[in-house]
DNA sequence: TTGTACGCGTTATCAG
DNA sequence: CTGATAACGCGTACAA
């Protein structure tokens, strides 16, 4: 109900120098500042945000979109975000779209109405011409590895990760591999699916249906992975797992099971979290929360001059232990 | 970039008549409205949010605080929410808090921002009296069943349903019963458990430690509960169970293990959802979806004359079917 | 160090 | 039906 004018009024100061204590600002004599705050005490002022982002011309928002962040992927994607957002005192407004497009578009008209300043994309469902139509309305950043030149992307060459994991493998003598992928229809699930069939082929191996297999994201997955290895007629001999955490569920049950790893199978992830040091998973390292910290980085550039757009690949890394 | 006056000076017209057209008002004719339109496309135009809102000095929107959506209390309840906010032309926002009181907080502070209009509590953690400090900030309506004469009261008088649902068994000649919550730690629960305690002295009826189940919110959590069942040295003959889904997940895991319900276990529940209809389980039914439906009248109800304050008890049924 | 006055982008009131 | 113009609440040059 009150406002800036009416706490100047009644601390006998002028609005400017309530606006200065408001922020902050120097230059404001202790006496005069103690009179203000006694008053917005008094009152149980505070600032109608609404002007305050008005006024500024920015809001110090900047939207995320992501599935989900019920998911080692990304919320350590997000941690990086959120780590620099703090450094920046910049607030993360989450839109969690379970892959839902409506979702997505309304980051995207916030952004054009000026609720939020940008918007940084962890994983996306809607194409990219429908971005394209909001590039005007303020920054943008791309957590993925596509080919255009409009605005940053910063990614990690999942794929390529994904053949390094199958080069190793084959390295140690593994031909008959099964593979764990998340969400089958996704965008990078169908091209790991792609490489890993090229591969096989390439080798000659023969590649059974269910030895791909999906919807493999939390440990607990790692169970049902194993229950679909014991029906299976034709056994590989190794696994090529999405995540640490499923790798972990694998190794677990297929201990519970009086199998050992890797004699009886052999097991190769990916992010190296702490869970996959912890129980010597060979793994391969993603800089997850690094790509979160540069995607933020991308925004704030991108923020000061409008011209930057960068693109960024992060590199992977064979961390090796005693899975294989 | 642009703003209305832009597109006032453009389309020939002035900035009322801009703003005319962006809210649908009357009195406009075709061919001003046209241009108008026109050049909104040609601009890609969208006005700035935050000036909307401040000239209007409301958001239209209502922050809706919640532990989880992913429960089917919480999610009907939202969707009675939803339902009459859609009717209103009011958008929600969602503060999923996971019960951590400072997300509980951030709708509150929003609140006193006037970044949203209202906060409707679908359950908390914080305490009343910190709800209390933000009474002036604006309407706030409570999902509860409280003594207090502050805000707007919605309520499902739980423990006397789930004292109904302990008669109801007792009539039927069931006195060694055992009960499956959520979480334990909850307020609910917690009155819960000492009004099914009070009942069995009644009846002088030893209470096992293990007859008081937890972390029953799923359907997937009854085969967890009937595995613990199977287990105990000493049964029970009933289970009066939280939800619906819990009991749906118990009855199906009963009869995979070669039992019968009600003759091995009979099963009564709560909500009287589609999956009790389905599987003929006897149920309270709670009109959750109607809670949400006075929630938000409240809300609105608030917002028009502050002087309101109003609580409401909303009634329970029990619905006689097979599982009893 | 302080205050005045203007701008931020929109809506609403009130003459015409 | 249309257009000035005053709010809305705050930040900030600029002047003092």
């Amino acid at each position: 109900m009150a406002n800036i004018r009416e706490i100047a009024r009644l601390a006998g100061v002028s609005v400017s120098t309530v606006s200065r204590v408001l922020n902050n600002h120097p230059y404001v004599t202790p006496d005069k500042r103690e009179a203000v705050l006694k008053t917005i005490r008094e009152l149980d002022y505070s600032p109608n945000i609404n002007a305050v982002h008005l006024s500024r011309g920015k809001t110090n928002m900047v939207g995320v979109v992501l599935p989900t962040i019920n998911h080692p992927y990304f919320s350590e994607l997000l941690e990086g975000i959120a780590e620099e957002a703090m450094k920046h005192n910049i607030q993360l407004v989450l839109f969690q779209t379970g892959y839902h497009q409506e979702k997505e578009f309304e980051a995207l008209e916030q952004l054009r109405g000026h609720l939020i300043d940008g918007v940084i994309f962890a994983s996306r469902a809607i194409p990219f011409d429908s971005i394209l139509k909001y590039k005007d309305a303020g920054p943008i950043v791309l957590c993925e590895d596509s080919d255009q030149d409009e605005f940053p992307a910063i990614s990690i060459k999942h794929v390529a990760a994904f053949n390094l994991g199958l080069d190793y493998l084959m390295s140690k003598g593994h031909e008959r591999i099964a593979i764990c992928l998340g969400r089958l229809e996704g965008t990078n699930s169908q091209k790991r699916q792609k490489a890993y069939e090229e591969k096989m082929k390439m080798i000659g191996q023969n590649v059974h249906g269910d030895w791909i297999l999906g919807k493999c994201l939390m440990i607990q997955d790692g169970k049902s992975v194993v229950d679909r290895f014991l029906q299976m007629k034709e056994k590989p001999t190794a696994f090529l797992v999405g995540n640490d955490q499923v790798a972990a569920g694998i190794i677990t049950e297929t201990i519970k099971q009086g199998l050992a790893v890797p004699e009886n199978v052999a097991v190769l992830s990916f992010d190296n979290h702490p869970i996959s040091e912890i129980m010597g998973i060979t793994t391969i390292d993603i800089p997850t929360k690094q790509l979160g910290t540069y995607a933020f980085h991308a925004f704030i550039k991108r923020s000061d001059d409008s011209k930057y757009a960068k693109k960024v690949a992060l590199p992977f890394k064979l961390i090796v232990r005693n899975s294989i």
